[in-house]
DNA sequence: TTGTTTGCAAATTCTTTGCAACGCG
DNA sequence: CGCGTTGCAAAGAATTTGCAAACAA
């Protein structure tokens, strides 16, 4: 089942913290954003247009901070500025292309085998999520 | 053969660029770096000592920019600075822990097979190098 | 000489922090 | 009411850029 708004409001709920107008919104902007990765500016924007005031961009970033903590988002590292997302999405690789920028992604399923072998040679448990994969997509290999 | 800091100078002067004192400082710096990935702070701070005179760190910045270019050094993403090595190295890629920060080397012969099943599975040439990957480390583990 | 480089200082980009005012519980 | 939250503005950290002076070829 899909995470809601409300699901991440009662986790922060659950953690003790109190529920604003400016959470409730980045809740929103998250839990909307399925599959998509956000960064913090574009979060701003958008939660921002949810709540028709203003809000400040220290606040989305201490509100994503909390709902990390709480277990609920995660970021990754695909470019310059780190991007949100549900911690509940199945892990997946972020292949990002150099050349055009273009992001590709590399299911869990195709990185099992990899993981594991990383895991026995050296003991080390890789979180792939964390940090892209730079290299070249085939679009722009084959130009 | 190692490469050493001439090479670097006759890279540069190859792509028709001048050799000055700081050019050469830093070339030193990066070809005695073997093994090593250096940040723009540390390869400043070398790039002095061994010039005696005082340096900017833009100029480190833009001396690296042109190794780059040139293609005798490459840059990677380990942690929040960016580090730089000579591009002969052999490709490896870095585990970085996210609690200790340790970081550990993944020879290039266990990766062959990730990279060309990535390859196979999506036409994305990657470059293990650029990012390290995130997770904990045995050591961690065990705690 | 003359076009490259350099040092310096300021601008940028992303993110964090201090603090007084504000508002949830 | 009391303490967690917010907005604001400033601090940071890494890197880049504009410009006039210094320098390699």
């Amino acid at each position: 089942m899909h995470i809601t708004a409300d699901d991440l409001i009662s986790t922060l709920r659950g953690n003790g913290l109190r529920i604003t107008d400016a959470r409730r919104a980045v809740c929103g902007v998250i839990a909307r954003s399925h599959g998509d990765h956000l960064d913090a500016a574009t979060i701003h924007d958008k939660a921002i247009k949810e709540l028709g005031t203003d809000l400040d961009l220290s606040t989305v970033y201490r509100t994503l901070e909390a709902l990390e903590e709480a277990g609920a988002v995660r970021h990754a590292h695909l470019g310059e500025a780190a991007v949100y997302h549900l911690s509940e999405e199945q892990p997946h690789q972020h292949l990002v292309c150099r050349i055009c920028g273009s992001t590709t992604a590399l299911s869990a399923s195709d990185l099992t085998g990899f993981l594991s072998s990383v895991e026995t040679l050296t003991g080390f448990v890789a979180d792939v999520e964390h940090f892209a994969l730079s290299g070249v997509c085939s679009a722009c290999t084959h130009r």
